[in-house]
DNA sequence: TGTACATCAGTGAACGCGCGTTCACTGATGTAC
DNA sequence: TGTACATCAGTGAACGCGCGTTCACTGATGTAC
């Protein structure tokens, strides 16, 4: 990919024509399209409402028309992200069979979202984005729920576990928290602290552990 | 403390005298403390060289006899800022008698240093600051080194439990790093997921598990 | 069927702001002769 | 002992930049009569 041509340069090729009358909410799509589009290759902070605008085609003015602010960008963003991300560890955990297959299928998938996914996932857990701030003036679209539902995702696999007999453990929410915690935290370094040699099975070991996985 | 006084104004009420001929190199220490007192109050990216200069009652190009440019500064932050947290992490580690409590120790106060300099750790560990990006223009103050003997403080407690028999790994290094991964995910999510509801044990869980603390 | 009007989907120019950095300078203090 | 000069520790004004946001507008398209 030309860093030139995704640096500088609007997307469309050819000059974007107006979305025909009745279809203007399309913009509202392309904007958040353009707003990944540039986390692929830049830092959250470094996505600008003009940066967007330019990204998308379209004049930085017009945005005001979908978003009341750049702020309301990054909420639509993050609420799209925690979708997608529960929506990625249901996938990872229904790929395998046995429950502890399937817990361990949730937490790749994960580790593997985080991966590919670098500046959204910070703008979800990173703290480049201020949520709680966010929702001390409400939370229209139930943010807090889509995290909590992720976050479920695990809970569901650890209890499926101990009801199986493959973990010892006996809260399933106390072991999940650990193992948010666990997989938050090599997801974040791995990313930051590029240069320390990390274990090649440092993933398994936290979820075998924090999972208390039976007779290992 | 008032914030209009902390935002607004120049730290000193009095208007800074020149510091004595010979003596310019102090202000490079102003110039680091008046940062310092910044990060208490604001986010990393808001700590400005103007910033820093308004706090440290000066102009902004006297900066330059000091610091090459503003990522320089937080290099310097950020190389003292790892200092302290091994200082922090040995003094933690020798506040208690048993290796297994030493190591607890050494956790807690990992999870306080993370508490009380939550700025300061976001240039360290958060990604705010592209450590990465820094040594490739090489690293003329030891930053890694810093880094990995910081670490080696959490290595070392591990050893010794395994030493003495209280913890049943067998790879003290890779222990470290799970647990590492462990302290950092929970330092972070609970300053950015504020709205979770974490268990009170949560931090005693991940070390005692990640150290596979003997007969629990 | 024609025409006046309303609405829609944006544009273009401008605003004030704080930023990092540069440049030439100033005033105090030391040093050589 | 006096004086010219060098050095030091900064200051003050200015630069170009991109930012978020506002305002008045434009041109195309639908609708009422």
């Amino acid at each position: 990919m030309n860093a030139c041509i995704v640096i500088g340069m609007p997307s469309a090729s050819t000059p974007r024509s107006v979305n025909p009358r009745g279809e203007g909410a399309r913009l509202r799509d392309e904007i958040l399209r353009a707003t990944d589009a540039l986390l692929v290759d830049r830092a959250a902070e470094q996505v600008t409402l003009r940066a967007i605008a330019r990204q998308a085609g379209i004049t930085a003015p017009a945005i005001y028309r979908h978003f009341a602010d750049r702020d309301a960008i990054v909420r639509a963003v993050v609420d799209v992200a925690f979708a997608d991300l529960r929506a990625a560890l249901e996938a990872g955990r229904a790929s395998r069979d046995e429950p502890l297959g399937r817990l361990r299928g949730a937490c790749d998938a994960y580790l593997a979202f985080a991966a590919e996914h670098p500046q959204q996932y910070r703008l979800m857990l990173g703290g480049v984005w201020d949520a709680a701030a966010a929702m001390r003036e409400g939370d229209p679209t139930g943010l807090r729920e889509l995290g909590l539902d992720a976050f479920q995702v695990v809970v569901d696999a650890v209890q499926e576990c101990i009801d199986a007999g493959a973990s010892s453990r006996a809260d399933a929410r106390a072991a999940a928290a650990s193992l948010w915690a666990g997989l938050h935290g090599l997801a974040e370094l791995r990313r930051t602290a590029t240069l320390f040699p990390w274990p090649d099975d440092v993933a398994r070991d936290l979820v075998d552990r924090l999972a208390a996985v039976a007779g290992d």
